[in-house]
Order: C-alpha cells, then sequence, then structure tokens
DNA sequence: GATGAATGAGTATTCATTCAT
DNA sequence: AATGAATGAATACTCATTCAT
C-alpha cells in the first residue's frame, strides 16, 4: 500500500514555499534548492508537482490570476460608484494583506509570454469600464469619461501597489480612500 | 583631454546598447555577450567601461534616474495646479517616447538594493505634494487633499506605464489628458 | 512450492520486459520506470526482483548466453561440414526471430566487465573449432584451416547481425545461406 | 589582440581526447570532465568547440566515416578480386591499428540516429558488391554470388572486428589473410 | 508482497569575469 | 585600448534506489 499523500495539499505546500521564497529573493535570484529548503523537502521532490523552475512560476501567476478574478466575481450593493468604490478597496485590501503574492507581481510583470498580465489587466480594465458605463447610464459620472478613465483607474491603484513594492513605508492599505476620492472627485476644489 | 571625450561617449554608446538589449530581452536574459554585439565590440571591452554585469544595470537606474530628475526640475509656469498638469504631462511623454528605457523599469523595480528606485519616486511624491501645498494655499484645492493623494497622483502615472509595458495596445501617450482630469476633477458628475 | 513458481515468473515477466524496453531505447535510455510500467508494476517491485538496475542487464546477458549455449549443444546429424552449416543456420534463425534479444547485444557489447561476451564468443569459436577439426579429420577441408578461420565464421555471422542491428533493411533471415556458401565454398570460380 | 590559437587545431585536440576518453570509459560513462581532462584544458572550454556531448559523439563518427570512406576511395591496382581482397586487408589493418576508434563503434552502432551507421555499412557493401560485379563479369566467381554475399562479405571483417573489441586477445590484425581466404575460397577441400 | 513518494548524488551546460597577447 | 580564448563556479534537472505504509 502506498505511503498516502494529498498531492494538491502539498502542491500547495511547495507553491506557498514557493511564494515566500521569490518575495524574498526575486524570482531570478531564487533556487530550487531554496524553494525545497522553504517547503522542508528535498529538491528532487520539488519536481514531482512541478515540472521546472518556470512551472513554478506560471502556477504563481495562476493563483494570482485565480485571486483576481475572484476579486472581480465578487459583486457588491449599491449603487455603479459605490461598486467602484467597493472594487478598487477590496483590491488595495487583498494586495496589501498579501505582500509576498504582491511582491511576486514584480517578477510576473518581467516575466513575459506565456505568462499573460496583460490579460489580467485587460480583464480589469473592462471591469471597470462595465462600472463606469453603467455610473453613466444611471447619470452618475460627468460627461466624456470613457474607457482610458478605465485605465487611469485600474493606473492608479497598481501605481500604488508599485510605489508599496519599491518602498514598504508607502501605506498600501491607507491608500484605498485616497485612490477612491481622487478618481471620484479629483483634487480640485 | 580629448581622450576623456572619447572614453565617455564610448560608455556612452554600451550603455545605451545595453538599454536596448535589457529593454528586448529583460535583464535576467541578457547576456554580456548581447550587449557588446549591440555595441559592436568585443565582449572583454565591456569591462573596460563598467565593472560588472549588476554595474551596467546601476549605470541604466543612473541614467533613469537623471532622466526623471531632469522632468522634476523643469519648472513650468502657471498656476501650481497647471504646472501639476504639466509634470503629469511630460512624465508620460518622456516614457511613452523612451520605450527602451521604460521597459527597463520592469527590471528596476525587481533588482531592489543597491539601486534605489524607493529614492525616485520619493522625489517624485515629494514634487507632487509640493505643488498640492502651493495650490492648496492658492485655494485651488477642496478640503482633505494630502500627502496620500500625491502618492495616488504619481501611482496613476505610474500604473498606466505598468499596464502599457505589460500590453503595449494600451496607449500611453494618449493617457496624460485622462490621467489629469481625473486627478484634479474625478469622474463623478 | 508454488510460492516459488509465482516468483520465477513474475522475475522472467519483469526481464521479458526489460528486454523489450532495453531493444526500443537501448540500456543506457531505458529508465526503470519504463522497465516496471512495460511490466505493468510499480517502480519499486521490480527490485524485488532485481538488485539493481545492472542486474538487469546482466540477467539478460544470461538469459542470451543460456540461449547460445543451447543453440551451441544443440547436436545435429551429419558430416561435420553439415552440422556446422546447421549451426550457421540454427544460430541465425535464432537471432533474427528474437530482434529484441538481439537488439540488447548492442549495449551488451558496450558494457564490458562484469557481463563477460567475450566467453560467449570464445565457446562460439571453440564449437565452430571442434566441428573443423572433426571434417578435417574426415577429410573435408583444404589444407591450412585453423582457428582463425573458425573466428572468420563466427565473425561472419556476427557482421552480418551488425549490419542488421544498424539497417533492418538489411535481410538478417535470408543470410544463412550465403554465409554457409561462402564458409564452405567461397566465392571464387 | 586577441590570443592566437588555431581553432581547428584545438577542436582535433579536443575530439581525439574524446576518442581516447569514450575508448577506454564508453560514450555513456564518459564525463566531459573526463575528456577535458584529458585534454588538458578546462570543462568549459570544451564548449567553445563542441556544442553538447552529444556534438562531441558526432564528431567522433564524423571521423569514424570519413576514415571508412577514405579507405573505400582508395583504389588499389589489379584484378577485381584482387582488389577486393586489397580492401578486406586494409580495412582490417586500419582498425587493427586505431583501437580507441574501433572501440567507439561499439557506442556508434547504440546510438542510433541522427548519428547514420546504415549508411556507412550501405556505402561499404555497395562497394564490395561493385568489386564482385567486375569479378564475376571477369568470370573470376562461381554462379549464384550476388548482394548478399557482399554483405556476408563486411560481415566477416565487421564479426571480427566486434570478437576483437570485445576480447583483445582476438589477433584481428593476423585476420586479414583467413578473412581473405575463406571468402574467396571457403574451407572446403 | 506491493507500492510510489521521497531522496540526493551526479552532470551537462551556461556565462560573468579574467588576462595573455 | 582592444580582443576573445579560457576559466570554473553555479544550478536546473534526472533517476536509481530506498522504505514507510
Amino acid at each position: 500500500m502506498p505511503r498516502r499523500v494529498d498531492r494538491e495539499a502539498r502542491r500547495e505546500e511547495i507553491l506557498q514555499a514557493a511564494v515566500r521564497v521569490f518575495a524574498r529573493k526575486g524570482f531570478t535570484a531564487a533556487r530550487i534548492d531554496d524553494v525545497a529548503a522553504e517547503a522542508g523537502i528535498a529538491k528532487g521532490s520539488v519536481y514531482l508537482y512541478f515540472d521546472s523552475r518556470d512551472a513554478l512560476l506560471a502556477a504563481v501567476f495562476d493563483s494570482y490570476a485565480a485571486h483576481s478574478a475572484g476579486v472581480l466575481a465578487a459583486r457588491s450593493q449599491g449603487s455603479p460608484l459605490e461598486r467602484l468604490a467597493d472594487l478598487v478597496s477590496t483590491t488595495i485590501q487583498f494586495l496589501a494583506s498579501h505582500p509576498d503574492h504582491a511582491r511576486v507581481l514584480l517578477d510576473l510583470w518581467s516575466s513575459g509570454p506565456p505568462l499573460d498580465m496583460a490579460a489580467v489587466y485587460r480583464e480589469y480594465r473592462e471591469a471597470v469600464a462595465g462600472l463606469l458605463r453603467e455610473a453613466h447610464a444611471a447619470g452618475e459620472l460627468r460627461p466624456g469619461i470613457g474607457e482610458r478613465h478605465a485605465t487611469v483607474i485600474v493606473g492608479a491603484i497598481e501605481g500604488c501597489l508599485v510605489q508599496w513594492l519599491v518602498d514598504p513605508s508607502v501605506p498600501l492599505a491607507e491608500l484605498a480612500d485616497p485612490v477612491i476620492e481622487l478618481c471620484l472627485d479629483g483634487v480640485r476644489a
């Protein structure tokens, strides 16, 4: 009778270990040995669950993309702009509370195909654009607001994330409100 | 001091070659051989001008930081908010027109110490915060606008940049106006 | 002793599976996993019947050597030269009808000690030399035929085998007669 | 000015070192380290001249195939059967005097595509068959001699080689005459 | 017996860096 | 200064073997 293991659970353990290591040293500097050590297993065992080092990064991407899709899918209540504020807030809180996962975004941005960060942002922009269209229909928007403003709203979130990743003294968790205020009403008196 | 000029010029040639190569393949995948070939010199000659492969990335960083400082130093005319709009616009146009340089930001973000991207963003935030303070003094701002909104404004720019880097179909050059509109007046009716 | 029979039978199954795998991919490229899969058992179970991967090749050798000894032991009727012709023919038919086994000879040749292919050929040469001595005593040989001609006769068989192994379009099964003709009468008019 | 080296010469040195190592340990057991050590250079330097370990074996094959073609191309004087005897003799002398090269044949036989030993033997058989046709035209052959006898003649040589490779006590160099005698006149009185 | 998850020693290959010319 | 051949440390990946279940 074979030794029993929950393959999915073990895979997930290794993946989380990889996320921690990647966050700590970056994907480029991370060695398979590091991941194995972090997971408390032998190097070769990593390969029982992932085909290659790159497959590990791809799995981190999938995991991030799934989380991201989850955030987009979570529909909140209220007016379109309230729901937009909610989406912004939820996203920022998620990123702020998963710093390791967020940190790996730096490597995902650089990694290029076959990992498709472009698709993640596209979906995000489309979700925001959809809410803006609803808001427009509800008469909540001033004239001239369109797709590109959706890009800017997504950008405001990501740009705050960048600054936090590069400088932990930037208080990401507290930037949700300023982002929302700016996106809704700007700074002008 | 003609030798001096030659040396600087040659160094700059190699640096620009490195920027092109890094932009094309990413720093991790870029080989000293690639840089040498792009610069049209022998591999060993790169080491006559740069101490190491990392020094090459550091030099790209310095070059970016210098450009960035230049943008911040360029004082424009007009009211504080006009000058803010100008800063945003100038920054985006600079990035959009230097795609190779911009692309290398992906690697600079990941690279960590001793390269100090944090300082670059800090200065940027301070410049924006300064303009906001001036605008506040001039009564151009609504109440409650502060440091964090400066972070968000810088973030809006960087976040648009991220999306463009990851997906060239995002029209960075055309996002200056939406960014300014959003930052100044938001989307709300 | 039913267990005993089972054990032998299972061992033989695995051995035959190994022969097929070795023939297909060569010993070097053959993995224990492949052999286990071909035998329809788990990888670890192979080790219940064979001490090591090399022991598997050794067992294939033993099996080949036993077959070979069987061919040598089979005494046919007729004059010495008729029996020589018979030996040649039997050998070639055996090899041609066991292509997997034959294919593994390529690896056995390369494998060196402790596998003793030299002994197999030595016995073969001695068998042929013995027949030649009998033929000589019977006055069937022309003068000057000796040990070395025995080597050449064995070589003619093996050399046809080599060509067939390397190029399946060589019709090994149809080479028995030409080999016999050549060895007995040569090509000269 | 670069360090001067004769690339071809250095490549050939490494190739010969590889032949010695492959002959000693077999290709499978031979490490790049062994080849480098035998050549008196650093491991990495091997890769300046050969793309991969397999490329090294391929180069040995090319070298063998070239020698082999050289032997076939060397046309001797005399009647067709005299020339056939010459070809046999030359081939055996070449193999006997290049034991390292010959030993590597064991690995070439096993190596399969893309190395094409089949082509080498095909050319050899064609050369022999050509001589047999000439001999037939000259009335030197008894009836019924054809392509397959060419295969057997080539086989007699290769089969002697096999026995020598597997058992150095087999006196390959002295087998040329017995091979020729057998092929021409057989053993029968 | 049977299993198959885990192990970790073993190696081909890459590439930044050096330095003889 | 310029070159590019040489170096060898670094590392992803493989797979025979073990052993807990």
